[in-house]
DNA sequence: GGTCTGGTTGAGATCTTGTCTCAAGATTTA
DNA sequence: TAAATCTTGAGACAAGATCTCAACCAGACC
């Protein structure tokens, strides 16, 4: 699985004749091993903690790439951070956030999915990507 | 309508032992003149326009509380910056947003709605509010 | 009225997130 | 090997939002 995620980014460099680096392959490496979602800076963190100088930039650019290829998708957002976690994770989901204790809930619901469908058909819009958050407290906050 | 949200705002102020300012009015009679979504710094603008001096601060200091009152709620972002309007606009609705020309398309769905509902409930997690995006092309941009 | 206490404001400093610049190093091509 | 092109790291920069702090104002109390 993650192996061909790997050859679809490879030839997405390729594609764009970019060249398979050390750092780029350390960090789609690095991905392969976080199981929840993260933030490029907290991505960043695990490097510098591991002592190995990757910068804050390679970091950065490196995500668009890993976005384009399939790698990772666009996660729940806290609304300012951007948040991602890789595509092979758990299929798609959404997330309700506790606004208190900032606990991420996922949730998943094909009859929501299937009358986005119906919606954006009716627009004669094509949805590429989607963002449903509820914002909220959890069990415990309330 | 904008009369009741008026006594919510201010029941809140007086709940939170804080005053009905000059300023907090100000701000709350110049978003009932706003008919569309709005970002903090445009509404800062509007008075600056008008050659009013309320600081910047102010107007983000005042957003909180218009939104735990009621009188507005979180809209679709573009990503970057936090979107705002009126509760009372047009009754909550959700957006297609298409990622080349900006356009941005409202819609509505009592369904899904529900169905939001439904899985908050299960989760025992209490919604104030959500945040529902389509990414895509437009018609014209496909 | 005068004073005390504490909320409120404006201006600008600061923080956060993310992007950009540019010089230096690496790689590929000729 | 030289030229051209990529890539990187470090830090500058930008945008959005929040925080600080001195000055101000309003109500409570004497």
């Amino acid at each position: 699985m993650a192996h061909r995620l790997k050859e679809q980014y490879k030839e997405l460099l390729d594609k764009k004749g970019l060249t398979y680096t050390f750092e780029r392959k350390r960090i789609f490496e690095e991905i392969q091993k976080i199981s929840v979602h993260f933030h490029v800076d907290g991505l960043y963190d695990r490097f510098k903690k591991q002592g190995e100088r990757i910068s804050r930039a390679t970091v950065y650019r490196t995500i668009p790439l890993l976005l384009e290829s399939g790698v990772i998708q666009k996660s729940a957002g806290n609304g300012k951070r951007d948040f991602f976690e890789k595509t092979n994770a758990k299929g798609h989901h959404d997330h309700m956030i506790c606004v208190k204790c900032e606990k991420i809930i996922e949730f998943h619901n094909e009859k929501i999915e299937a009358l986005q469908d119906e919606i954006s058909k009716h627009h004669k819009f094509k949805v590429t990507f989607h963002d449903h958050r509820l914002f909220g407290y959890c069990q415990k906050c309330q």
